[in-house]
DNA sequence: CTAATAGTGTCTATTAGACAGTATGTT
DNA sequence: AACATACTGTCTAATAGACACTATTAG
């Protein structure tokens, strides 16, 4: 075909074999992520925030009754992120969600069963929004995160069930502080979902210091004792109540309303700031 | 298939009908960017930097005689970041180079001919590396982007063409600073690569102030002062030397060489740092 | 000598870290 | 009253911006 010559871009394109490259499915996976309150049974304390994933359980090969991200196959005609949409709504019914691309994930053995290359996709969350049910195979998953220089380890927990995993760092190139990642350690995640629930993780604490993406996660008032709660149990660690105020006074706006009723001393509701 | 029941993941694979999802194909597209000496006639001045972006003229439909970036269809079992370093090989011969996936575009209407999902990579060289010559198809285009709230305008120029292309910027949510492109204005330019092109470069820009980046489109000796001009160039706008030597300064080691005959004060080489 | 870049010293303004102290609700 | 968090003031340390000054070479 490449031999012929053609005069117009239309004669070429009835022309074309569409069956000259290599075909493959593609998938989308999606991280859920959110921050949950859990009760803390001392009436006066603040509720406990834990950082969560929502997960579900395969049902047939391969990784039968592992854990794994939502997703699905992309249709001929669709776009990648109306897939990943389409994924977002069947298990939360949420729409309207912040949602952003990770990576794309193109190892030939990655799936057992043929080819499948995957573009992971981050969605955030305000649980307060999550009034459906989600689906009854379906379930998040508190998340422990250590991280050091050499690797990252998780443990997910949703009351029941552990999934504990662990992935050595190895550098890439000094001059970025880029990474291989490699899954060693794998109690029961399907795929190479370790790699995309840390790669979101560790994009998700980047973007916290030098953007607002913090408040996709927040319902539309909260104090600011809550907004630094959602920070440290992201970041993983306590940041200083008025370091965090000045960082943060900037984008917030405050309300007339107070949040009472907690044992103390009442605080001020703010709101993302519109302007 | 769903309806049977498999009692192992050996049978399950056996029976796999790898027809049940949709399969396309998937390019990658590489933005190869370098900064480049341009002499500026005048003994003592500097040579004069230009940041600048390699890109392969099409011969055939679509988009015959526009011009595009170097990419290829990735194999049924090739990894994509193989595929990526292949291109890479073939338009510069070089191998090694810092490489960093991009974006996987999905726009079903993206490519005339067939639904084309296409995973972008970025590669950083330094062109002394260059030793050999670049396919005839190719060329070096400099680079001049401005940027501001609401637009982006680029015009590449490679001594004899020019390619002009603008971007209107909308922003997808305020808590991030995330945009849409939407590409409003394209003289030349193949596909949606305008929007890798641009991509790209904001990615490049952000990563030279919190990475070692830069360190990857440098020579082994460089002076402070061509380091500085790097940056310069990359970001479009003047630095203040005594600024950008304090922050520089615990990335780089001094040598014991330098660099005369320039018509003024000799100056140190130093080198990236090895710990 | 001159033009041009190399390289340093220092003042100021801004920002980050730390901690102490005051305020005010619920039980 | 006691407890727990809300919120503020202020000292200090670190960092960034600006500019002036000295150094050194080829021609």
């Amino acid at each position: 075909m490449d031999g012929k010559i053609y005069r117009s871009e239309e004669e070429f394109l009835k022309d074309y074999d569409s069956s000259l490259y290599d075909k493959l499915s593609i998938t989308t996976d999606i991280l859920i992520l959110s921050v949950s309150n859990e009760e803390t049974g001392n009436y006066r304390k603040l509720s406990d925030k834990k950082f969560s994933v929502l997960l579900v359980k395969r049902d047939n090969y391969p990784f039968k009754d592992k854990w794994c991200l939502p997703g699905g196959f992309i249709k001929i005609d669709e776009d990648l992120e109306d897939a990943a949409k389409r994924v977002l709504k069947n298990e939360t019914n949420l729409q309207n969600i912040y949602l952003e691309q990770l990576f794309t994930f193109g190892d030939p053995k990655r799936d057992p069963r043929m080819r499948v290359v995957s573009t992971s996709y981050m969605a955030l969350i305000d649980k307060n929004k999550l009034n459906e049910k989600i689906p009854k195979n379906a379930s998040w998953f508190n998340i422990d995160f250590t991280e050091d220089e050499k690797r990252i380890n998780v443990i997910l927990d949703n009351g029941y069930e552990f999934i504990k995993f662990g992935i050595k760092k190895i550098l890439r190139e000094k001059s970025t502080d880029r990474y291989d990642y490699i899954v060693d350690e794998n109690t029961s995640l399907a795929f190479d979902h370790p790699k995309v629930i840390v790669s979101g993780i560790s994009r998700l604490k980047n973007k916290l210091e030098y953007t607002d993406i913090v408040f996709n996660m927040m319902p539309k008032y909260f104090t600011l004792g809550e907004l630094q709660q959602v920070y440290e149990v992201i970041l993983g660690k306590k940041l200083l109540a008025p370091a965090f105020r000045r960082i943060i006074a900037g984008k917030v706006s405050k309300t007339e309303k107070y949040k009472t009723g907690e044992g103390h001393r009442p605080s001020v509701l703010y709101e993302y700031k519109k302007y």
